[in-house]
DNA sequence: TGCATTTCGTGCGTATACGCACGTTGCAGC
DNA sequence: GCTGCAACGTGCGTATACGCACGAAATGCA
């Protein structure tokens, strides 16, 4: 029997789109939205990056977390700095602020990734992630 | 050590996006989006939805839905009628050109398919989709 | 049968996701 | 040093994603 092929496609799109329901929900008395807690993710990992380098890693684009920084920095929850080095790229840093609200927010996550894990055989935990990576990597090599 | 409880939502979030930005790419010539795709496909599937059972099966929101249908209406590849039994509801179909488009905008991304079916272990095919809809089901039920 | 509740679609507001074009700055090669 | 090209951020346009509130229609229950 042939397995309907868009299966796997469908399967990642219904998963994401659930979490990142979710993670809305639980942060949505926060102030903070689910990928803005993404982007603070990544803040709170390395330290004063240039938003291309942020952009890099959520990933995302550029313009877009152009967009989130401006709100973010409104919050106070981030602060944009020019590059010593190069004045075209700006730095980005978590405030204190910001990593108050962060830890709050991790907090206000937790159960939503016990879920995750949970639901998955704990053996499998790693392959899935694997997976996933591998997932990505084979489609941002432009071909 | 304890592994960075966030690698599994990332690496979610990281093959979600890559696969969407990558059917994007595919489909630009085809002035449909990667979702209008979806939408497409899950119309294909079965014949004359409600808006809401539509949105049910994607899955999205009932609103995004509803704006996505406006302008798929426009391009005539689907068609909106009243409810046969329920006046408040309207029924959604695909047309004969919705249909051929589907077929073409299907082999412009067979090769994304391809690519993400051969970035894994043909074992672990399966193993991915089931531990992805095990993970959608666990963070649909409520809480 | 009458009324409260639920469900359907719509319309509006905000945040993301991304492409593209633009001006500015850095850099490599001459 | 100059020049051509690449990289950084910005601004704008379009499409999604979703919440919320609204009016209209269906449904359940007394």
């Amino acid at each position: 029997m042939m397995t309907e092929n868009s299966e796997l496609p469908m399967a990642l799109r219904s998963a994401y789109l659930a979490m990142h329901r979710q993670t809305d929900l639980a942060l949505q008395r926060s102030g903070v939205t689910a990928d803005q807690f993404v982007l603070l993710a990544t803040l709170s990992r390395g330290d004063a990056l240039t938003q291309r380098e942020l952009a890099r890693r959520m990933p995302s684009d550029p313009s877009t977390v152009r967009a989130m920084l401006v709100l973010l920095e409104k919050q106070g929850l981030i602060l944009r700095d020019v590059h010593p080095n190069d004045s075209r790229a700006r730095t980005v840093a978590i405030t204190a602020a910001g990593n108050r609200k962060f830890r709050q927010l991790w907090k206000a996550t937790e159960s939503i990734r016990s879920k995750m894990i949970d639901s998955i055989q704990p053996i499998r935990v790693s392959d899935l992630i694997s997976s996933l990576r591998k997932l990505s990597a084979a489609m941002e090599r432009g071909n």
